[in-house]
DNA sequence: GCCGGAAATAGAACACGTTCTATAAACTTC
DNA sequence: GAAGTTTATAGAACGTGTTCTATTTCCGGC
């Protein structure tokens, strides 16, 4: 089914490749996929346009990303740690684990608000993945799970609190594709975030 | 953007297609998506393919359904408007809204597992939807949360119980994903889903 | 029955994701 | 530093969603 399967997956995997080229090459890719996309939208994400802004071959990017939705994913990893980096400088504001959530929740909705095409992009690739996206997403999603986990407590968290992230995390996400596909102000996305932490944390 | 919005808009609201003929033709297309995703999953719903075995032109099919993803959420409506009513004739046991929500949320979930292919075509088209796909989008997910509020009351909802079964629409359709992608087992489902209305029911 | 406009048809055309081919450049290893 | 291998390049080619064009069929009002 996937013949070169190893070398690709190394490509991907992004920390290890060979040369210093290739972290650039690389780099230089993800970083003309948030442009698109932050201009365009998941629409502008187009293969072409982000090999040329990239100054690569068509057949490099592919190289390195086997599709645009493993693309756009990985991208979305990027941005993701980016947050998460800048929260774990910030003490988190609150006394509950209600209030820390809240917070968390806010300030990185509100980050991706600010960028609607970006988000736009990068939510729908996530949501339309395959099965052959599987690892870029799951690693997304522990992500999420770690950051919410972290806004509860400082300690492991346990099994009750993984779980509850997870839960925050599916409506976070379904939230933010309602707000993305217009369906939802960020009004509304606020205040259902802040219902569902009420219902699972109080 | 539209120019013939109103058109389309009426012929995919579906009750009210002028002749017989035109439901004939609409409910002739939506068969045979259901049967195509029923073999072959998203990839094996193709336009062409949809009306060759709907036997109506291309052009036909995009006048009654203005894309790929329409057709699949539209699809998705009535699929489960069958197994609203199929669910409406039951009687669901179980004395609190907990025994309850979980019973209607087991039954409907092993249905859709009963056929992956189909699912998988529609939970994709469903997340992958963008704002042209609003309207319909939105008859889905109402259909969602009177499922489940339906489950937890014979009464009209307060609007806690709207917040917990839009939650709980959330979650399922997350887990469902996750499942379809094979990141999550059917096991891994049902604990997940048992657990999340755990939390919020109980 | 006939006419005019709406709807349906067959099929070409186009856009973009993806794959493939041939060639060139960049590395490894000796 | 030359030979062989891997990686990158340019660009053609292909598949499928979507749009467009020209023609034909259908349907409601006369």
């Amino acid at each position: 089914m996937s013949p070169s399967k190893s070398r690709t997956d190394a490509l991907m995997a992004g920390d290890e490749l060979s040369s210093a080229a290739q972290r650039e090459r690389r780099k230089r890719i993800v970083d003309a996929t948030i442009a698109l996309a932050s201009k365009g939208g998941f629409d502008a994400v187009q293969m072409r346009a982000v090999a040329d802004r990239a100054d690569v071959a068509l057949g490099t990017l592919y190289r390195y990303f086997p599709s645009k939705v493993h693309l756009l994913v990985s991208s979305l990893a990027v941005e993701l740690e980016r947050a998460q980096e800048k929260m774990d400088r910030t003490t988190v504001p609150g006394d509950s684990p209600y209030e820390r959530v809240l917070f968390v929740l806010g300030r990185i909705t509100r980050g991706l608000q600010r960028n609607p095409h970006l988000t736009e992009a990068m939510t729908r690739a996530f949501t339309f993945a395959d099965a052959s996206a599987g690892a870029e997403i799951d690693r997304v999603s522990l992500l999420m799970e770690s950051m919410f986990t972290k806004a509860m407590s400082d300690d492991a968290p346990t099994e009750e609190q993984k779980a509850i992230a997870r839960v925050i995390g599916d409506v976070w996400l379904s939230n933010l594709v309602a707000w993305v596909t217009r369906r939802a102000t960020a009004t509304d996305v606020a205040n259902r975030l802040e219902l569902t932490v009420r219902l699972l944390l109080k």
